[in-house]
DNA sequence: TTCGATTTATGCGTTGGACGCATCATGGCG
DNA sequence: CGCCATGATGCGTCCAACGCATAAATCGAA
């Protein structure tokens, strides 16, 4: 009396997943391969095994890259939550004394936000014992917020806290936005001393003042005509408006450049460009929920593939 | 400037999962075999693969069979939703045109309900977008309710409504249920023709009498002393009290012999075990919904191994 | 147009992992 | 004690996935 039940067998394999993710935000399937450590070809065939596994083609391969398709596109939404979930179990399994389940986070810069809290929200719903907390208010207080112990964890660029575990993560650009018609927008690049003759509208937090100003001019420090806005929608609309450049990370700068006709330019120093390096820094008493928190928060990734591809060149 | 970006690779794979979902359920590994297709060896060594991927021992190998390991616990906790999203989303891939995100369903059988409702509350963490209505009032008018179109899909056992895409998914057992000391509880088995004799305490809804008489008595129908009752525990208090034999699924039992000193017994006729098949069945327009909902029940499966090993003598 | 620099796709040889078969070691039970 | 179940393992086979090299296609600039 054999009985007929059987277990669901997904054709879709992990490897299907992290290939369909890595090749959408590499853009293509060479850059996919440094972040999945394979070749070209091995990308290629491995996705061409996804489509089959799926049963529908998942990229339109363009001369240029690839992109995704309407199926592809429900992938990449579902994909970043069965990869940090499988994740988040995996860290669970691994150490099973229950630690604090409460994570009290903040950024050093709130242009990752976008980005942390879709994480946030994924692992919530993955294990609904954890609680993780917000502290924006910390946000230019970080080092201060742990030794407060108003801290579990910080997403941070530049020198973290010291005498915490830290882990490079990722790195992202700053970039400078103008209108179409500004004077700095006759070429990709300008030079930073031209910075002084024209408004920089930054976000309202001075976090990373310091290594802004390292960054562009080193030991000189020219004085800039800072206009500070806590909104980005007023940063763009201002710098569209010819009121000057705004300086933005290329994940918040993504958004904007995706009408056809949004007439802004994005500009780099001719001293190269702005890359901050971001970590992960938390409390050791976390536990198993440090790691798993930053598996989410990589599984679920920047939001669009120009994160990558801008940084190929 | 290469990124250090990179994607979380998480060593435990879908394989690892559905290895250790069927070792728990079969209770071996050489009844696993059967259910993944493979051969005891091969189940064998899957499984300490899983166990090195997870990093921790899963199970515990007795002479008689595996036992799961607190995170073995936490994994198959864990591994059903994983399993049954990733259905869900190759399903919805498959076929992106929306079909209706309501389902209406009913089982046939109240004695499913613990294992059908953790089901839709996994798929409806993984689809939100979906919206599941159990219809309980429809239990014993399964084939009227979707004649008169107030019922998207059913759990049925027995001959399922006709004209209706049907597909056969697992079976259970009926088992009664006895005080220990009970006249009938001297072995495992009784003749069917002594339960006139004493009462059945049975579940209140009669959708399956007939079939149930069929198999117990052919062609004869004995007057039996019925007592329906609405509560299942008071079903199991009053067989243990002595007040006559309980008729549950198997899947509803083993709740009640997990106390050491339950007191009970579990009888079954001397016929030969009373085998339900169970099937699904579901209007044709639900479209990708159905086979979601069929995959994530699969994937939630019974909550107990006995389900499977009971079946293997 | 022509050439070069992209892109993805593919033929080929190699290798490691997963499988089945057969066997071994262990522990409960009569 | 002997029997029967259990899980583990040695071995030979085979396929799937990999890297290397190369082809085919497309775009942009000279």
């Amino acid at each position: 009396m054999a009985r007929i039940e059987s277990l669901p067998a997904p054709s879709l394999d992990v490897r299907d997943l992290r290939v369909v993710l890595a090749v959408h935000r590499a853009g293509t399937t060479a850059a996919a391969a440094k972040l999945l450590h394979l070749t070209q070809s091995a990308v290629s065939r491995a996705l061409a095994a996804a489509e089959a596994h799926a049963g529908v083609e998942l990229f339109e391969r363009t001369t240029r890259g690839l992109e995704p398709t309407a199926a592809g596109r429900v992938l990449l939404d579902e994909a970043p939550q069965m990869l940090g979930s499988l994740c988040s179990i995996e860290h669970r399994l691994k150490s099973p004394l229950a630690g604090p389940r409460r994570i009290r986070v903040v950024a050093s810069c709130s242009m990752i936000y976008p980005w942390l809290t879709r994480a946030i929200v994924r692992l919530e719903r993955a294990s609904p014992d954890i609680r993780i907390e917000i502290r924006p208010e910390l946000t230019d207080r970080v080092t201060a917020g742990f030794e407060a112990g108003k801290l579990d964890a910080a997403f941070v660029t530049g020198r973290p806290p010291k005498g915490l575990p830290r882990e490079q993560l990722f790195e992202d650009e700053l970039v400078f936005v103008a209108a179409a018609g500004h004077p700095l927008a006759v070429d990709d690049t300008f030079d930073p001393d031209a910075l002084t003759e024209f408004d920089l509208l930054a976000p309202a937090v001075r976090t990373e003042d310091d290594w802004f100003m390292r960054q562009l001019y080193g030991r000189r420090r020219p004085r800039l005509r800072v206009r500070r806005l806590p909104i980005t929608e007023a940063m763009v609309e201002l710098a569209r408006a010819g009121f000057g450049l705004a300086v933005l990370s290329e994940w918040i700068v993504d958004r904007y450049l995706q009408s056809p006709d949004h007439g802004l330019r994005v500009l780099r120093p001719t001293t190269g460009p702005l890359c901050r390096e971001w970590s992960f820094v938390h409390r050791p008493e976390l536990g198993d929920l440090a790691p798993r928190l930053r598996d989410m928060v990589l599984a679920s990734g920047p939001p669009t593939r120009e994160h990558f591809s801008a940084s190929s060149h």
